[in-house]
DNA sequence: CTCTATATGTCATACTCTGACGCTATTAGT
DNA sequence: ACTAATAGCGTCAGAGTATGACATATAGAG
């Protein structure tokens, strides 16, 4: 095989990066982010679908990790609770992506255009987790609404976690998991 | 005040919604819209931000009746009940609109651009369900929960709807509300 | 009828993304 | 070590999206 390739897109990620924290992701054309990586335009759009895609590169190895996880937990469990272990599963890879992924978080966070691209990727990740449940047997009636909301779930766990650091990630998944059953308690 | 234009807007919405069923939403450029509705471009981009925009005109006139709704019901109503109840007052809304609303559902189905804008105009909803809750004395820390369940089970319960529409909308909100009382008992 | 506000047209332009073609460098096979 | 194949990259062209600036036309208020 011919040379990689995998210097150059590490070259483009970190340059985004750079670019979107000096001037903002809508004010960053991708013109600039090859320039500075010394690269065409026209490769910046070989390692990437659009100018999107670059910040949302850790969801398929998040996917893959969770759908494993789903596969792996003991026959018989309920379908929350199994996605809550699942989830509990990824926390490693959360924490030790901590430091990489929060510059990301807060530009998702202030540019709408990232925003539709993360819930886009969420959408994906709820898909997968639906999948993976029915691979287990559960009734694909009731499948993707356990997957959706578990998955909002832990969005609110990981937010927490982001927002107020010293609570670790673990006890943030159980204590949201916890709001949610009491939640649905009270309905009738 | 001079003239309108409210009727040019009907009319590029109109001939969207035509062309898009011809040819595709991707395949078919503003241009066309724009020049079906015997109009500029330029004035296309006066009545609707971008191209997406124009297949989510209800979203506000439904948020508005949500957060109405959420008000209006009786104080001392637990979270998850008032959000159900708030759904319920919006059978009518989308009951009237459904003929309406089916094709561009579709549409928005087989286009992911399209899709990510719809759960973008959903996270919106979340919001606006979140301050009404808020509004009522829920707890800013699980409101933004409750918010976030409630609206993906009423999207179950809508999805459910459009693909077999023998079962009324009212049933199916109750029907996928009990589901999730019952999936959520089973944590812990 | 005149004035004014608003909608629209016109023109220019930056930016995103894709296709086509050719060049180059790296790697595998001999 | 030499060659050939291949993956990565550059270059060019072009369609489509979206926005700003300025001019024009039209409907309603006085």
């Amino acid at each position: 095989m011919p040379r990689s390739g995998e210097a150059v897109r590490r070259r483009l990620q970190q340059a985004a990066l750079e670019l979107f924290a000096e001037h903002g992701f809508e004010q960053t054309p991708v013109e600039a982010i090859a320039s500075r990586a010394g690269v065409t335009e026209r490769t910046f759009y070989r390692h990437f679908a659009d100018k999107r895609e670059m910040l949302f590169d850790g969801e398929t190895e998040l996917r893959d990790l969770l759908v494993q996880a789903v596969a792996a937990v003991p026959h018989g469990t309920k379908p929350l609770p199994t996605l809550r272990a699942a989830f509990h599963e990824t926390v490693p890879l959360f924490e030790r992506n901590r430091p990489f992924t929060e510059p990301g978080v807060r530009l998702i966070a202030e540019t709408p255009a990232l925003q539709e691209r993360s819930l886009a990727k969420r959408a994906l990740l709820v898909n997968a987790l639906t999948d993976a449940l029915q691979a287990r047997g559960v009734d694909a009636r009731i499948a993707p609404l356990c997957a959706q909301v578990a998955m909002d779930t832990f969005a609110v766990a990981t937010r927490r976690w982001m927002q107020e650091p010293s609570v670790p990630l673990h006890d943030q998944v159980d204590q949201a998991f916890r709001e949610l059953r009491l939640a649905a308690a009270a309905l009738k």
